[in-house]
RNA sequence: GCUCCCAUCGUCUAGAGGCCUAGGACACAGCCCUCUCAAGGCUGGUACGAGGGUUCGAAUCCCUCUGGGAGCGCCA
């Protein structure tokens, strides 16, 4: 048998972090096992849903590269499909129509919270015969009255409801639409899933689900349901931290690959390796290996892995997002094999694209002014003829690559007995505007001679003012 | 309130009864390397929530407590 695996968000706020986690899980486990992969939209809210919710969706996934195999599906538009299952359960007794007013329910669920039971619907209307005159009924289902449910689950293992815990819960409200956890259940059976892959806050859901399922003539299928992901202080996400659109991560600077291995890793291990390339993560994903707690997000370890990211990844692949993040600082980019020598050069000293395209600018267009510190320690007078000196060394030079040049400076160094920081710093100063760049050797050949010289002519006469 | 879930360094985690005086990673501190900043290397501190069992032996199994979380909607 295939495994089929959905992602089934609901297009209400943002597509974020932990949606993702739950997308990439699914993701994996249908690759893993060549399997499909299916995206459904639950948008049977439609107060809620929004357009634009579900343009993000679409577009994080895409940019993630978490590419669905069917759909994506929306269940707004299989409507006919639920109707046609409540009337079957209806005509077979599976289900019955419920008359009770909001009044109604609303005194009975205080009743039994000033009895310190759990609020729950007592299946009054099961046994009712004629229609309420005046009143357009809800649909509930018939949950089994005695016995248990066991969720096998495939991560927390057996969990046990009592169905004397579970109540008759609505399945088409009184306006006629068809409630979340029945759509569930007809679509899990519809399209095939084999696997259910989902957050923890699902986990009380699963026996209602499964009584349905049930109802329909199958067995359920595995379930797995994921922890939590939590803000950086341990409570739950929310917009103040790490609750935004997947598509701030990439304003941020983060590649995909980046996002989804520390995303990975909440959760999930294969031993002490931290550093995963997809296709590795695709290679070793095994739900068993996934742990049952919470866990935070910790910005400073995603950093860290987006840069490892950056620096084992060829650079061909890392310069459309640099180029994309220039683009964005209103720097007209250069030409694919500059940029990839800018890659190579400054991922070592950026964590994200956004820092390494900040850091980059230079390379681009001269300094508009010098950083003032910076200026005032190596534009001195006492720097001028060093530079000019430096400048009369480089414009000779035959070879304009980072080992004649770093030659050429070294041998300045030497000439003046000085180190070689006295000679390179006011260089950097001259051509960057600061103290921080890549070796300068490698940043002069990235920069090209007429540019270095024209801004070492210009910091000569600065130092000298 | 009721039901369900969870519990190893600050954080992410390894650990499926002896390999654990608890390993790795991020962060932090120090040192090395060094033209700046980094990257890299080395070193260091910090954890099994508490109490009871079971066992020759428990981070690992059982119970209780404590603490956190989720669900209990004509929301998803």
């Amino acid at each position: 048998m295939t495994v089929r695996t959905r992602f089934a968000p609901s297009p209400t706020g943002l597509l974020h972090i932990g949606g993702v986690r739950t997308a990439l899980f699914c993701w994996l486990y249908a690759r893993r096992h060549g399997g499909v992969f299916i995206l459904r939209v639950e948008d049977t809210d439609r107060e809620r849903s929004t357009p634009e919710a579900v343009q993000v969706i679409l577009d994080g996934m895409r940019w993630l590269g978490l590419d669905a195999d069917e759909g994506p599906f929306y269940q707004t538009q299989r409507y006919p499909r639920y109707r046609e299952v409540i009337r079957e359960w209806l005509a077979a007794g599976k289900a019955y129509h419920c008359y009770c007013s909001k009044e109604e329910l609303e005194a009975m669920r205080n009743a039994q919270l000033a009895r310190k039971e759990k609020p729950r619907y007592d299946g009054r209307c099961r046994s009712r015969r004629e229609p309420v005159a005046g009143v357009t009924p809800v649909v509930r289902f018939k949950n089994p009255l005695e016995g248990a449910v066991v969720v096998a689950d495939a991560v927390h293992g057996d969990v046990v409801f009592q169905n004397s815990e579970l109540d008759d819960l609505i399945i088409e409200r009184s306006d006629g639409n068809p409630t979340y956890n029945f759509c569930v259940v007809v679509d899990d059976y519809d399209m095939k899933v084999t696997h259910v892959i989902r957050g923890d806050d699902h986990l009380n859901n699963t026996p209602r689900q499964m009584n349905m399922l049930r109802a329909m003539g199958v067995e359920p299928p595995v379930y797995a349901h994921l922890p939590m992901i939590l803000g950086p202080d341990g409570t739950k996400l929310s917009k103040r931290h790490g609750a935004v659109s997947v598509l701030a991560y990439r304003e941020e600077g983060y590649l995909p690959e980046a996002l989804l291995n520390y995303l990975a890793r909440l959760g999930w291990s294969h031993g002490d390796q931290e550093i995963f390339t997809l296709e590795e993560m695709t290679a070793l994903f095994d739900i068993a290996d996934v742990n049952k707690s919470a866990s935070a997000i910790n910005p400073d370890k995603l950093a860290w892995i987006n840069q490892q990211h950056l620096m084992r990844l060829p650079p061909g692949k890392v310069v459309p997002e640099l180029r994309w993040q220039l683009e964005r600082l209103g720097v007209s980019a250069a030409s694919d094999s500059m940029l990839e020598s800018v890659v190579l050069a400054q991922r070592e000293r950026s964590k994200t694209l956004k820092e390494m395209a900040e850091a980059s600018r230079f390379f681009f267009e001269p300094p508009k002014d010098y950083e003032e510190k910076s200026a005032r320690k190596h534009l001195t007078a006492e720097a001028a003829p060093v530079l000019e000196q430096s400048k009369a060394a480089l414009r000779a030079l035959v070879d304009w690559n980072p080992a004649p040049i770093h030659a050429a400076i070294q041998a300045q160094a030497e000439a003046g007995g000085l180190g070689l920081g006295k000679v390179a710093q006011p260089i950097r100063v001259a051509v960057s505007g600061g103290s921080v760049s890549p070796p300068i050797d490698q940043t002069l050949s990235i920069l090209g001679r007429d540019e270095t010289l024209a801004r070492l002519e210009r910091a000569i006469a600065y130092a000298r003012r």
